[in-house]
DNA sequence: ATTTTGTTGCC
DNA sequence: GGCAACAAA
């Protein structure tokens, strides 16, 4: 890998997470919101034939079924409301709190307005990163390195160290790991611990942190970092309007941990000596992975609570128990950087998704139902797919539908679909049918999805290609979003597939380079298999596979699939 | 009684 | 390539 050799020296990773970020766009769209204790619901949106809320109507709830709440702003979270409450509950608890509904379409919630306001924020950062990796409608990882060394070249020491320590946290700093303390679902809702952000607080430890890093190359990139992020943050918030946290160590995984010890807009530097501080005590499911089944598995397996506890079991039995992710594991609460996968240049999503759910009464009953609901869905991802062939000259080339029947039974089914730059509804909505009667859709349908994936470039343009190619391999800053090189679409009946074979295979390997490293990576669920009929409050809309990701050799790989010993 | 997106294992 | 399961925001 050419531009990024960085010798020994690890990566300078940045994490960005947006503040309340669905309330923040709203909030942005009406400033009445500011500063209040509002909340975003989403409505039911059950019946046939109701009338769409769009964006520019008025979407304060103030009578009738509320819905549920997705997203809360600060002032409301202080004042005790929560995700997954009702809307209902959350005035029970704050009278005042505004609630605001999604805005629908096609009969369902139509989250068009975050996802546009998440991309942009992407397309921001990515104008000063070296990879810029979407991680969901409101986080990025950011590699950070070049521009990192090159703030380290440019300006001097001393003001670094000014610039960084007057808007950053240190992760070992007292405040920090307490709040480093609170399991997850305490952490998501926010916490005092959090808040504070008085600047003796600050200045606590960076003293000696600037000291010591005069000698230690890692820290002082680090830092430089950490000034990087804070512009970013500032850029952020000045061009778009929305607040942001951030968080700034050697990998992923850390940075995304630090990014969330302090909100909102604050931002944490987590060093290398101080990740065996923060994750003594920290609670295993704030990791990565282990948040779910996985997670308390291994906690009640060795009966411990923390990633600390876990590291003090001996080597041979945390790898008797999980051979396959035993390594990770450990790695994983120890934050190395082998536990983190490098930071991918992917500023796009892979796969367009939609579904609605039918509870009770709203199950939906007869075919023409069904085929109903298949309209509406895929009126809403027809124009999604159109807005990709448009923006970023990509088109899928796999469309899943996913359903639930009565019985709780989840079934996919998926087939090949060409819809190039023109495709049509009716394309779609055929395919679909053809997937819902392979999958037996007729009545008890509890809850319809459908997912276009496997995104392909349009027009194998030797222009796109050079582009791809160029940019990539010379490693400056590339506005390219992360398409699949291989296997180009044709645009219309005219151009056949040329140069994307002939540069498939080339193009397969440098992306591969660039987004992959050897090394542990990855947190799959192998080795653990829930209780049999363990499956009750989870969601129903199977995601569409995206893409393969064209596995390097060695995985902790299938094979030897191992169940665990019971209790 | 939510709606998305991404990953891995297995065939 | 197709499908199921898991994890996350
Ligand atoms: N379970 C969910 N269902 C639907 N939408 C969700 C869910 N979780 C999160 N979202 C949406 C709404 C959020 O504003 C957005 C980003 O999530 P997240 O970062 O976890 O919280 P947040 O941005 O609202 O607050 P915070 O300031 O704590 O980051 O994604
Ligand atoms: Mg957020
Ligand atoms: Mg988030």
């Amino acid at each position: 890998m050419p531009p990024l050799q960085r010798g020994a020296l690890p990566p300078v990773v940045g994490f960005i997470d947006m503040d309340c970020f669905y309330v923040a766009v709203e909030r942005a769209r009406d400033p009445r919101l500011l500063g209040k204790p509002c909340a975003v619901v989403q409505y039911p949106t059950g019946q046939r034939g109701r009338p769409d809320l769009r964006p520019e109507d008025d979407r304060w709830r103030t009578g009738g079924p509320m819905g549920g709440i997705i997203a809360v702003s600060y002032e409301a979270r202080a004042r005790g409301v929560t995700r997954q409450m009702s809307g209902a509950e959350a005035k029970k608890v704050c009278p005042e709190v505004i609630l605001v509904q999604v805005p629908t379409a096609f009969g369902k919630a139509d989250l068009q307005i975050y996802k546009d306001a998440g991309d942009a924020v992407v397309d921001l950062l990515a104008s000063r990163c070296d990879a810029t990796e979407k991680r969901s409608v409101d986080e990025v990882a950011i590699d950070i390195t070049g521009a990192a060394e090159h703030l380290l070249a440019s300006r001097a020491a001393a003001e670094l160290g000014a610039a960084a320590s007057a808007a950053t946290h240190l992760a070992d700093s007292a405040l920090s790991v307490d709040a480093a303390k609170v399991t997850r679902s305490s952490a998501r809702q926010g916490h005092d611990k959090q808040q504070s952000r008085d600047t003796s607080e600050l200045a606590d430890g960076w003293e000696e942190v600037l000291r010591r890093a005069a000698s230690d190359p890692v820290a002082w990139r680090l830092i430089a970092g950490a000034v990087v992020v804070k512009e970013l943050r500032q850029q952020v918030e000045s061009t778009l309007g929305f607040t942001c946290s951030g968080g700034v160590a050697t990998n992923k995984v850390l940075a995304k941990l630090g990014c969330g010890l302090h909100k909102p807009n604050q931002q944490t530097l987590l060093l290398p000596h101080a990740a065996p501080v923060l994750l003594k005590d920290l609670p295993l499911d704030r990791l990565p992975g282990l948040g779910g089944d996985f997670g308390q598995a291994v906690k009640s397996r060795f009966g411990v609570q923390s990633a600390g506890e876990l590291l003090q079991v001996p080597r041979p039995d945390v790898l008797k128990q999980f051979p396959q992710r035993g390594e990770w594991l450990l790695a994983l609460a120890a934050g190395d950087d082998s536990a983190a996968e490098a930071v991918k240049d992917r500023q796009l999503v892979k796969s367009l998704s939609n579904g609605k759910t039918f509870f009770g009464e709203k199950r939906l009953r007869s075919l023409e139902e069904v085929d109903y609901w298949l309209g509406e869905l895929t009126g809403e991802l027809h124009r999604r797919y159109l807005q990709q062939v448009e923006k970023h000259q990509r088109t899928p080339s796999t469309l899943q539908v996913s359903l639930t029947l009565d019985q709780k039974e989840h079934l996919t089914r998926q087939q090949p679909i060409q819809l190039g730059s023109q495709g049509t509804p009716e394309q779609i909505l055929q395919t679909a049918k053809a997937c819902a009667r392979r999958a037996g859709a007729v009545s008890g349908v509890i809850s319809l999805g459908l997912s276009l994936s496997n995104m392909i470039p349009l027009e194998a343009s030797s222009a796109s290609l050079s582009k791809f190619f160029g940019r990539k391999s010379e490693g400056a800053a590339s506005k390219e979003k992360g398409e699949k090189p291989q296997e180009k679409a044709k645009a219309k009946p005219k151009e056949a597939n040329l140069l994307g074979a002939c540069f498939a295979r080339a193009a397969d390997l440098l992306v591969h380079r660039l987004n992959q490293r050897p090394g542990l990576e990855s947190c799959p669920a192998s080795e653990f298999r829930p209780a049999k009929g363990s499956r009750s409050g989870r969601g129903c809309f199977g995601g569409a596979p995206a893409e393969h990701p064209a596995g390097d050799s060695e995985r902790a790989g299938p094979g030897a699939q191992v169940e665990e010993a019971p209790l």
